[in-house]
DNA sequence: GTCATTGCAAAGCATTTGCAAGTCG
DNA sequence: CGACTTGCAAATGCTTTGCAATGAC
């Protein structure tokens, strides 16, 4: 399913190369970030971590990259008007996230059922589906026993 | 399933008294206007049908009084980072939508088999699903026709 | 008469763009 | 070397906020 990132790195190298970008250290470190990320990070948060080996890396710099990954189909958006929006370059096709609305974490939610939703949907609506966007809000394991620790009389 | 619309003004003009918010001629105006639209506008749209009749009416008062409906939980706030964000305020439940990329047009999409996908989904990842977000991108029937009609070979 | 609301303008925030300086190939 | 990239700063677009004047109850 998931590609090894290492392999994945080298065909989004090949990619870039081939649509005449050139690879510099700073998009090297943003492909790498983005294939090792499980997390689906921010623009933002990518930015700070690529700070401690680039200290003047410009955040403009990875919005251009990302905007090159998303032109090619490499990245995942997830777009959200409040939080800030979320990249996924391990699994660049749609599929579900589960998102804690305390922590921000986003992780996989591979529902079988939920797999050929879109052809359903694309007959019930007449639409001709290209793709989706599948999103479980609510609390993660962590988040849910920290706040059962604070309040007791909330705890499920 | 969903409300007579006039029904539905009648309880949130109620709930937004009872809540100590008075109700002014522009404030009315936004929820009959959320009440009877099933196109899902944006705050943007809602401005502009209103100032026909409040010449003078301000964004801003349309963005307040959502604010307020959110805060009630009577209306859904459909994010889109790049559309902006576009209100649902007949079925202020998660339900999923059809989002047509070429226009713009959101409809309401009920998949009997994607209902019952937060319960699924909270027991494989461990999380308390509270809310959700299911959206299918493509084209609408008559965008599809639009498309067919100026470029005969890439029809369907 | 009070206190919430309006409408304007200004502020915020995430993201994009323009451009001179720098660098990959 | 030349074209592409970088990084800064300014611009953008949507949404929110501050505040004096207005108006609902």
């Amino acid at each position: 399913m998931d590609a090894v990132p290492a392999a994945r790195l080298d065909n989004l190298v090949a990619l870039l190369r081939s649509r005449g970008c050139r690879i510099t250290p700073q998009r090297l470190a943003i492909l790498r970030l983005l294939v090792h990320s499980r997390s689906h990070p921010s623009a933002e948060q990518m930015h700070v971590r690529l700070l401690r080996r680039f200290p003047t890396m410009s955040l403009a710099t990875v919005y251009k990259t990302i905007t090159l990954l998303k032109q090619a189909g490499e990245v995942l958006e997830l777009q959200f008007s409040d939080l800030g929006n979320r990249y996924d370059g391990r699994r660049p096709t749609p599929h579900p996230h589960v998102i804690c609305t305390a922590c921000g974490a986003i992780v996989d939610a591979d529902d079988p059922l939920l797999c050929d939703a879109a052809e359903r949907v694309a007959r019930e609506t007449g639409y001709d589906i290209l793709t989706h966007r599948l999103d479980f809000f609510g609390l993660c394991p962590a988040c849910r026993e920290k706040r059962a620790a604070a309040d007791p009389t909330q705890a499920a």
